[in-house]
DNA sequence: TGATTGATGTTATGTTATTACGTCTCAGCC
DNA sequence: GGCTGAGACGTAATAACATAACATCAATCA
């Protein structure tokens, strides 16, 4: 089966993208960071596959675009992107996605369909959260969570029968 | 600041590997699985240094006490350990600890401390947690779940100031 | 005995990520 | 104008993490 790239479901996003990055844009000039040209076609290739990519997979493709060829280049514009919250790491694939909830200040979680290989984005309370309530208990300050769970998605439950 | 090993505490733990071991061998032959010497050896590793270990760390001492030298023999052992539960990854670092809870069926939660490199295990509560709500609601099927937060440890907030 | 299974070992390779260093640009300042 | 420092980008080289593919061996069992 093709990956589901929307989360797990189907949408037209043919807007998505470039109302993403304007809003990218908007917030770093806000906050006096540089989109530049290399982290700016880093977000929206992210944007437009809509799945987890490898930094490989982001290099190839910006080194199409004429940008520079070698490793540091996906990953220094991966880490900007990731430092500033516009797009994500998921650990347990050693790939980026775009952020689905940009600008606002979350914790995410995300669901990892083994079959189709989606991967959608799940906002968390962090007051009630798990992780929040166990350093609470032990003392421990948290500054960052990964929150991962692989499985299978609804749509691969539901053809799986 | 050396690496507290111990979760965050300190403690004796003279018969911590020797219980361990004995405990996990005990659960291999009532499961009918091998805990060859290969196996036995990495838990014993793992054990012994008390935090977490990138494979090739345990693949050097595993080569040093005369088992194989090539990365497969590491992998192939921390796959089977951390299969049946013996051995957790931590996918934000890459490495590996003995499980603090072993035979307990458990989604284990780690602190991770960017200060000393300390790695607590914490027990969650399956029903209450998080991704356990999110999947519910959203009808995903999790088969495996990733906890991880990196922070700072109370011995290291103690002695920050 | 012969077939099968599972464990171990090796070689080779693939994948992910970082270090180190040179250059360029731009803002701030003399 | 000319100097300087910070930040971004480019490259080469290498480090760190992980798997594929294949040979061997021992234990089990029809």
């Amino acid at each position: 089966m093709d990956p589901n790239p929307i989360g797990f479901q189907h949408h037209d996003h043919s807007h998505c993208v470039a109302d993403a990055v304007e809003a990218a844009d908007r917030s770093c000039r806000e906050a006096g960071l540089q989109l530049t040209p290399v982290r700016k076609r880093t977000l929206e290739i992210l944007l437009e596959e809509h799945r987890a990519l490898g930094a490989y997979d982001v290099l190839a493709r910006l080194s199409e675009d004429g940008f520079g060829s070698q490793p540091p280049v996906a990953y220094r514009a991966l880490d900007f992107l990731t430092k500033h919250g516009f797009v994500h790491k998921i650990e347990k694939l050693n790939a980026f996605i775009a952020c689905a909830h940009p600008g606002e200040l979350h914790t995410p979680a995300f669901l990892i369909c083994t079959s189709c290989q989606a991967v959608a984005e799940a906002e968390t309370d962090p007051s009630h959260s798990l992780l929040a309530n166990i350093a609470e208990t032990t003392g421990f300050r948290i500054s960052r969570a990964v929150l991962e769970a692989e499985g299978t998605c609804p749509n691969c439950l539901a053809s799986e029968k």
